[in-house]
DNA sequence: TCCCCTCTAGACCAATCGGTCTATGCCTGT
DNA sequence: ACAGGCATAGACCGATTGGTCTAGAGGGGA
């Protein structure tokens, strides 16, 4: 999957996603990120001048990047939007299990308990913006009106952050794996 | 409202959850919130022991009181369910507003990106649970079956987390006002 | 009046925070 | 072979972190 040698920088951006995702971004020191990414300092100041800021931003994208390729896998694949819903909670659940039920939403958990920075809200509002944007295309493809779309997008993005939330507090993925049922995606 | 003059306990627990709320566990040190409080060092350490740890389980505690009143204020006048529930999404939308679109969930703030301990996230499952059982009772009271009733809960409270979190990214209530209809409980 | 206990007050501390700086690899183009 | 620049390496810094400690103010009971 990943490269034998993943750069420096990638190793940085990695491993910052991932501290930040379960932590939050004021939960993480530079110092935790270097050593599990066995990188020293100065590089760090090389790649993202703007230090600890710029990392979270980079990090951020990167999650996105990844959600946006799960998004396309679950609904690509469905013969509607309901299954295409549901699929994309069930891939959900299974990565939260997997990272050992920590793992909440990689946006909210990075930018958003980070400092009140403006340029970090407007950045999770348009990644955000984008990953229902997505869901929203395919359900146009499966034949729904435009708002209708945006709505059924919308509210299953909420019920996600809601669902991942859940998850993390009670330390299992049912949330996730009961969200299409409670969204009336699922008999 | 508030009695004229708060003890120096309160105005700590009352100071500390505003500004967990809004900036996180991490976001927020002490001497933060003991200059907004008023109160000394020595204050704090005298009626919480352990500290900041101590003043933010206390913090959630009081946070979870208040919502658990407005829950019922929401429910008690309202005549069937969905109005109930849409009531408490628009109270709030109001107090989101109010607060400078800046104020989510205070559980998750306060409790959630807080250290990875164990005895934060079972307060928060625990707080959690009580609005959920809260909010399921005034379903079963309007007639709803049991499980019924916890579903239609459980899916109001993560729908409310996401829209909460929507909200502050957006920096408008809209999600929160939306959210009655999109769960389907207006027309 | 005196004591005692609760609470206030803030100086003080080690540890950690994010960030800067200089020195040195190391690899490429010529 | 040699230059030049990108990247690594980590010592170092002031500011801030959460927390401890001693001192004293205040008030109620004997």
């Amino acid at each position: 999957m990943t490269h034998p040698a993943p750069s420096t920088r990638d190793r940085l951006v990695l491993n910052a996603a991932l501290l930040f995702r379960q932590k939050g971004y004021h939960g993480v020191g530079v110092a935790e990120i270097l050593a599990q990414a066995g990188a020293p300092k100065g590089s760090l100041y090389h790649h993202f001048p703007n230090g600890k800021s710029d990392l979270a931003l980079a990090a951020a994208d990167w999650a996105s990047a990844e959600m946006m390729r799960i998004i396309g896998d679950a609904f690509d694949t469905a013969p509607d939007f309901a299954t295409g819903a549901t699929t994309l909670c069930y891939k959900l659940a299974k990565l939260f299990d997997l990272s050992g039920h920590s793992d909440g939403c990689p946006i909210s958990a990075t930018l958003f308990e980070g400092p009140q920075n403006d340029a970090f809200r407007a950045k999770s509002a348009a990644l955000f913006d984008s990953w229902i944007a997505e869901v929203a295309r395919h359900g146009q493809r499966f034949g729904l009106g435009a708002a209708t779309a945006k709505d059924a997008a919308e509210m299953l993005l909420m019920g996600l952050e809601g669902a991942w939330i859940l998850a993390r507090v009670r330390k299992t993925s049912d949330p996730l794996r009961r969200l299409p049922k409670l969204l009336g995606h699922q008999s």
